[in-house]
RNA sequence: CGGGGUGUAGCUCAGCUUGGUAGAGCGCUUGGUUCGGGACCAAGAGGUCGUAGGUUCGAAUCCUGUCACCCCGACCA
C-alpha cells in the first residue's frame, strides 16, 4: 500500500496529554486521535493492527471450540435489574434514556444479555456445553480514563461466556480457555504471565490474569519459576500467598514499658524518632469487617491487604475504620496496638511475619505514648493468625515454598469461573438427563483487544518508536525508495507487487521526502522489516535490509535480484517464531 | 469523588502580573536551492484568545458563572 494514499498523520512534537509511552507513540506515529475523555478515533494504522490481533484471538477461540455471535452494544435497564447489578454498578455504567423514557444501559459486560439468550434458546442438557464470543465494543464510564488505549472509556474487547451441566465442565472449559489465551498471547509476540487474581466484584471462585510483562504496568505480580527456569506459580500480588517465615523466634529482652511519643503516628515517624527500623514497629490498621471491628496488625514495613483480610476472616465487606468509630470502639487512631488492649469489641488479627518478634514497638492505645520491647507471645496473644500482607519479591510462595520474583503487568486477558452466580439470578436453567432442572454453571472470559495492543508497545519500543511484533504490526514490510528515480520507483514498485502477491503486507513509502524523515517516520510506526532502495546502494546493485530491532550497522545489503525472496523468508520467519511459541505456550503451562 | 492545573493558529507554547485591538517554533501553501537519519532561503494562508455574562472609553489580560481537558489522590495510619 503507498504511504501517499494512506492517512497516517505522523508528529514531531510529543503531544502534552500523554504520559505513557504507548499513549504517546500512538499519538506520534499517526494511530490514534482522541475525541473525548477516554474516547479515541482508530487511525488506518491502529485499525490494521486491531484487525490482526482480533483475528488471532478469533482463530484460537474458534479452534478451541467457541462460536462467535455479536450481541447488542445497548441493553434494557431491565436485563441489569434482574441480575442486580442495576444497583451495584455505580456510576462506571452508562445509563440512558430512550424516546419513549425507557432506561437503557451501553454495554461494559454482557453477561446479562448471553445469560438471557441462553435461559431463552437451551432447555436440554443436550444443548450443552456452549461457549460463545463476541468482539465487541464496550464501554465503563472511568472515573478517570487515562494513559490512551490502557484505560479509555471505549475500547474493544473479546468476551466470551461459557455454559454448563456441572461444575467439572465448567472447569474443564476454564483450562481449555485457559491454553488458548496462553496461544493467543504468544502468537502475538507478546511476553506474558498467567496469574492467579481476584475475582472482585464479578465473583466465582477461580480466576487467573493474563499480564503482559511491562516495566509502566499498574499491576504488581510475583511468581516462582522451575529448576528449567519455567513459571511454577504465578499471582497477583494483592493475594498471592505468603509462607510462614523461616526462622527461629526471637528471645525476649527487657520487660516491655511505654514511652512518650508525643505526635508520632506514622510508622515513619515513630521508626525514626526511636532509632529503629521499619519491621521492628508494628502497624495496626483499623478495619469495619462485615460490621465487626477489627485491628489488622503487621510489620510496619509491610502493607495490609484487605483482599487477603477479607480471605483470613472469611468476610464479605472490609473497609477502613474512620478515626471517629475508631474512638466509639475505644481504640486511639494513630497509637493502636495489640499489647495491652483494652477494647474487648475489637478482634485482632496477626500477620504470621511477626510470629516469634521480640524487640517491637506498637502503639500503646493512648494518646501520644508507644508501647516498646515487645515480643510476640510474652506480651500479647495472638487469637487469629493470618497472610494478610501484599506479596513482595523475596517472599517465600505459601503455594511451593520458592522465593517470589517479582515483576508489573498489565492486564490484557482475564478468565473467570462464574458457577451459578447469573444463572441463579437470571433464572437460567435447563433439565437434565435425569429430568431434574439445574442452573447452568458459567465460566467467562475476556480481552482487551485494543490493550493488547498498547500494551505491545509498552513492551516493544524505543527512543525512535514503536517495535512492533510482526503478527500484529500495521505491515510487515516498510519499504523506503530513497529519492524518486525512475529506477528507483519501478523497482520499489515492484518489490511490493511481488510480495504483496505472497501476502506480505508493505507499507511503501513513495512519498516526495527526504531520507531522514522516512527513516524517522517509519522508525516511528514500527513494521517489523524496512527495506530502502535507491540511492547509492542501489548504484551498487543492492538494497538494504534492517530489522525494527536491528541497529544501524546491522544493515544487511542484499543484491536486488535476491531482495524479494530474502525478505519474504525474513517475515515469514518471524510469522513462522510466533506460531512456534504458542505452541510451546500452551503446552508450558 | 476530593485536591491541583490548563484552555490563545492543525501541534507545542509565549503574551495575562501592570487592560490599548495577537506572537514564536513546528506543520501547511507557493517559488527556488538542496537531497542517505526530522534541510535552507523567500513569499504566503491560517486565530469570534473554550464559552456566557459583568466591570471599563477599551478585555486574551480584571471579576462571576459555565463547559471541556489534564495531573495527583481516593485502605497504607
Amino acid at each position: 500500500m503507498r504511504y501517499t494514499k494512506l492517512l497516517i498523520p505522523t508528529v514531531k512534537e510529543t503531544p502534552a496529554d500523554a504520559v505513557v509511552v504507548s499513549h504517546r507513540l500512538m499519538l506520534r506515529a499517526g494511530f490514534i486521535r482522541k475525541l473525548a475523555a477516554g474516547i479515541y478515533t482508530y487511525l488506518p494504522l491502529a485499525q490494521r493492527t486491531f484487525t490482526k490481533v482480533a483475528n488471532i484471538v478469533r482463530e484460537e477461540m474458534n479452534r478451541a471450540g467457541a462460536q462467535e455471535l455479536l450481541m447488542p452494544a445497548v441493553a434494557p435497564a431491565e436485563l441489569w435489574q434482574e441480575s442486580g447489578r442495576w444497583d451495584q454498578y455505580g456510576p462506571e455504567l452508562l445509563r440512558f434514556k430512550d424516546r419513549k423514557g425507557g432506561d437503557f444501559i451501553i454495554g461494559p459486560t454482557h453477561e446479562e444479555v448471553i445469560t438471557a439468550l441462553v435461559r431463552d434458546e437451551v432447555k436440554s442438557y443436550k444443548q450443552l456445553p456452549l461457549n460463545l464470543y463476541q468482539i465487541q465494543t464496550k464501554f465503563r464510564d472511568e472515573v478517570r480514563p487515562r494513559f490512551g488505549l490502557m484505560r479509555g472509556r471505549e475500547f474493544t474487547m473479546k468476551d466470551a461466556y461459557s455454559f454448563h451441566v456441572d461444575n467439572a465442565d465448567a472447569h474443564r472449559e476454564y483450562d481449555n480457555m485457559y491454553a488458548a489465551y496462553c496461544r493467543i498471547f504468544a502468537r502475538c509476540g507478546l511476553r506474558f504471565r498467567a496469574v492467579e487474581a481476584d475475582t472482585g466484584s464479578i465473583g466465582g471462585n477461580r480466576s487467573h490474569e493474563f499480564q503482559v510483562l511491562a516495566d509502566s504496568g499498574e499491576d504488581a505480580i510475583v511468581f516462582t519459576v522451575d529448576d528449567k527456569g519455567r513459571p511454577s506459580y504465578g499471582a497477583n500480588v494483592e493475594l498471592a500467598p505468603i509462607a510462614r517465615p523461616e526462622r527461629a523466634p526471637e528471645t525476649p529482652g527487657q520487660p516491655a514499658c511505654v514511652v512518650e511519643t508525643p505526635h508520632k503516628k506514622t510508622i515513619d515517624d515513630v521508626a525514626k524518632f526511636l532509632g529503629l527500623a521499619h519491621d521492628r514497629v508494628l502497624k495496626a490498621v483499623l478495619f469495619l469487617v462485615d460490621n465487626n471491628a477489627v485491628m489488622a496488625v503487621c510489620r510496619g514495613d509491610r502493607d495490609v491487604n484487605e483482599i487477603k483480610l477479607k480471605k483470613a476472616l472469611g468476610a464479605k465487606q472490609v473497609r477502613l475504620l474512620t478515626d471517629d468509630e475508631a474512638r466509639r470502639k475505644g481504640l486511639v487512631p494513630g497509637y493502636a496496638g495489640p499489647a495491652a488492649l483494652d477494647a474487648p469489641e475489637v478482634t485482632v488479627v496477626v500477620d504470621i511475619g511477626v510470629q516469634g518478634l521480640a524487640g517491637l514497638v506498637c502503639g500503646a492505645n493512648k494518646e501520644g505514648e508507644h508501647r516498646v520491647q515487645v515480643a510476640e507471645g510474652r506480651d500479647f496473644a495472638v487469637a487469629i493468625w493470618g497472610d494478610l500482607t501484599t506479596a513482595q519479591k523475596g517472599d517465600r510462595c505459601g503455594k511451593n515454598g520458592d522465593v517470589y520474583d517479582a515483576a508489573r503487568g498489565i492486564e490484557v486477558g482475564h478468565v473467570f469461573f462464574l458457577g451459578t452466580k447469573y444463572s441463579s439470578a437470571m433464572k437460567a436453567t435447563f433439565q437434565g438427563e435425569d429430568k431434574v432442572e439445574r442452573l447452568c454453571v458459567m465460566g467467562c472470559y475476556g480481552i482487551g483487544v485494543t490493550r493488547t495492543a498498547a500494551a505491545a508497545i509498552e513492551q516493544n519500543h524505543d527512543d525512535d518508536g514503536i517495535r512492533w511484533p510482526a503478527p500484529i504490526a500495521p505491515f510487515h514490510v516498510s519499504l523506503v525508495a530513497l529519492g524518486n528515480e525512475a529506477e528507483t520507483m519501478d523497482l520499489a514498485s515492484k518489490m511490493e507487487g511481488a510480495w504483496e502477491a505472497q501476502g506480505i503486507e508493505v507499507l511503501f513509502d513513495d512519498r516526495d521526502e527526504r531520507p531522514g524523515v522516512k527513516f524517522k517516520d517509519h522508525d516511528l510506526i514500527g513494521c517489523p522489516v524496512r527495506v530502502a532502495v535507491g540511492g547509492k546502494s542501489l548504484k551498487e546493485g543492492v538494497v538494504e535490509v534492517k530489522l525494527r530491532t536491528d541497529t544501524k550497522e546491522q544493515t544487511k545489503k542484499v543484491p536486488v535480484a535476491e531482495a524479494v525472496a530474502f525478505v519474504t523468508g525474513l517475515v515469514s520467519g518471524l510469522l513462522a517464531d510466533a506460531k512456534r511459541a504458542a505452541d510451546e505456550a500452551e503446552s508450558r503451562h
